[in-house]
DNA sequence: CGAAACAATCAACCGTGCATGCTTTTTTCC
DNA sequence: GGAAAAAAGCATGCACGGTTGATTGTTTCG
């Protein structure tokens, strides 16, 4: 479902783009064209934030003149409203990988759950997200469109959170505890943007699971 | 300790400023008019974040003219250097009025530290240092004033947590569990950058600090 | 051949640091 | 103590570099 609406809103943005009424690229080659200027978006951003990436920076880094750029993306606007689209998909493809090595059950999966969303957002993805969500507080344009991206992704995570942790919200209590927990882990993104602060996180990850596996499982009262 | 540092960094902003050998401005038209600019700054970067935050935007809202800003800060390096160190001096006093109205032990104590944190993090202060801190990723100059701003205030807010939840740290597991609170009150000043997050954000305070007293006291075994 | 895809160039605008000018305050000199 | 000079503080304007969207030119594909 995601990932339809996903596609949905890129052909659209290729509509925009192209001010035609077919869908997208018709050449093969200019469809690695827009691949790759997306994938350069989201690495610049992710490496020079918001201001640095100008649609010049973005260029040289996909290899592409900014002709080529700008008969995918008229304008800047454009090229980073196509690439909050493609964050999605990319978000969604990184945290399918990354699910698929969890242990089975029990306090290791509980830590590696964790462990899990939080290098998530500690990867140069939330890093290039993290710098959109911040500019987009002044980008009028950019706003409405992150903020969706913030809120499904923000959905997202909760209910993969859910699943992979086998927690029971009905449970009163529980689904704060999995959102303060993607909260802790967006924190921890921040915290790792400046140095490295891997060292101080991994006491963290292993604490905050040990907590957290006591919220999700407490210890049977009749035993 | 920290107010003495503070002061000492921003007299040697002002010799730079001004190249002279003095200790800041002479006049008190002078300091008032350095603090509005402190002030503005602080203020652009909250609700403009960084690329907006122009000298002329800032300017602007001062109340003065480029010429004035530029006599005490010869370039927006300088200015946003100078901004920095003024950023600290207000978190603390923002932290000190805050803790004034906490309530005196146990859960409630608990609750309203967590309160507290959370609305530190959420307010206007937090908003102007996350958009330096994203953007100091890209501009070397500022990056080390803002990643020693960032260690010196988390070092900070871990103290008065420390002290303010009377938490003993050499029972395992605590330090890190307040740590954790505080990249949960990081991640949910992000959750509350593009649109008011207070409702979700209250459950999962009134849920975190339930947990929280729970881990800094646990139910006597021998009861 | 025309459309699509890409490349190169242009003009307008903005932000910055620098320079110059004006006003207010302090210092120096008699 | 008062006038003049100097310093401090503030105001205005300029030149330059970078970014952007628009425009024109070239190459590739169907």
């Amino acid at each position: 479902m995601d990932v339809v609406t996903g596609a949905a809103e890129d052909a659209a943005a290729a509509n925009r783009s192209t001010g035609g009424t077919d869908r997208g690229p018709k050449q093969d080659r200019s469809r690695a064209t827009r691949q790759r200027i997306l994938s350069a978006a989201l690495a610049c951003l992710a490496e020079h934030g918001w201001a640095g990436s100008t649609v010049a920076v973005v260029c040289a880094r996909a290899g592409v003149s900014r002709g080529a750029a700008q008969h995918h993306f008229g304008t800047r606007e454009e090229l980073f409203t196509a690439a909050v689209a493609h964050m999605a998909e990319e978000w969604q493809a990184s945290v399918r990988e990354r699910a698929r090595a969890l242990p089975g059950r029990g306090r290791d999966r509980t830590y590696a759950v964790v462990d899990m969303l939080v290098a998530v957002h500690t990867g140069p993805l939330f890093r290039a997200a993290l710098h959109l969500w911040v500019a987009a507080t002044d980008e009028p344009e950019l706003r409405e469109r992150v903020a969706a991206l913030e809120s499904r992704i923000g959905r997202e995570a909760h209910r993969l959170a859910v699943e992979f942790l086998a927690a029971d919200e009905s449970v009163p209590g529980v689904r704060e505890t999995v959102q303060a927990t993607l909260d802790m882990a967006r924190g921890l993104g921040l915290a790792n943007l400046l140095s490295d602060d891997s060292a101080r996180r991994a006491g963290i990850v292993r604490q905050w699971s040990r907590t957290l596996d006591a919220v999700l499982r407490p210890p049977d009262p009749a035993a």
